[in-house]
DNA sequence: ATGCCTTCGCCTCGAAGA
């Protein structure tokens, strides 16, 4: 079983690109973040046409989540329970797969956009109410994974300049224990079981050509229960889509289980 | 740096992202 995670930043302006990383990568699952599409625009026969079963929340402009994936979706939600929320970030499905039946959640984590606003204060309630939902869903689903853009970096080793982001928005010390107390609930950051250098990223500014020179940070992420993790036979970044025309600011992530 | 780039909406600039 292969799973990916992408912040696409707009399926709109992105579907051929993700045509493409489909057809070279072949994942069983894809879980996209920041389509930025209603859901009667989401661009569903054409990924069906490329082989894939597709579901999804949207809204206009921002925000938006979609699970492309071999096998049909089951038990899909769309909310975090006790959230009432009208952001569409949020989407869990079941699926049948060759390592057997794994709950997959796909997250847009809020960005924050800076410690104190009341954009920060709606990231780390939204975080404590994920971490509730995510108690539950590891006792009921023994093959649990939670993928996506976490707008958090781990550690420092995850940023390329640990002391200019510390303490600021997506390295802050409360959205840095948020993530932990995920992680304690027995869940793994799976590219960190194979990879233990820094100066790999998943994220790289539009601005100032921050690709080019390897600034950014690894906010994209695959968390796994222990048997999924004991299942892992790689987990890695896909850097290639980043230096495509008209990139995506994100890039893919991927995870293999035999 | 109230900067940089890219997206969207509504309308050619502002807001938001990270």
């Amino acid at each position: 079983m292969r799973i990916a995670t992408w912040n696409v930043n707009s399926l709109n302006v992105r579907l051929p690109q993700v045509l493409e990383w489909l057809a070279e990568a072949k994942p069983d699952l894809l879980c996209l973040q920041e389509t930025k599409l209603d859901d009667e625009r989401f661009p569903q026969d054409l990924i069906e046409y490329a082989g894939y079963r597709v579901v999804y929340s949207g809204q206009k402009s921002y925000n938006g989540v979609a699970i492309l994936s071999r096998n049909p979706a089951k038990d899909v939600i769309t909310e975090l329970p006790g959230l009432d929320d009208p952001q569409r970030r949020v989407l869990g499905a079941t699926f049948a797969t060759d390592v057997g039946e794994v709950r997959v959640l796909d997250l847009y984590v809020p960005n924050g956009q800076a410690v104190g606003t009341d954009k920060y204060a709606y990231k780390l309630d939204w975080l404590a109410r994920l971490r509730d939902h995510l108690a539950e869903q590891i006792a009921a689903y023994p093959k649990l994974v939670v993928v996506g853009d976490f707008n958090i970096a781990p550690g420092d080793l995850d940023v390329y300049d640990p002391d200019g982001w510390r303490g600021g928005i997506l390295c802050s010390d409360a959205e840095r224990e948020a993530l932990r107390a995920l992680l304690d609930l027995g869940l793994s950051d799976l590219y960190r079981g194979f990879h233990d250098q820094g100066e790999r990223f998943s994220w790289w500014d539009y601005r100032g050509n921050m690709f080019a020179a390897n600034r950014g940070l690894r906010i994209d992420l695959i968390l796994t229960s222990a048997a999924l993790r004991d299942a892992a036979s790689d987990c890695r970044i896909d850097t290639v889509p980043r230096a495509w025309a008209r990139p995506s600011d994100h890039t893919p992530v991927v995870a293999d289980f035999a």
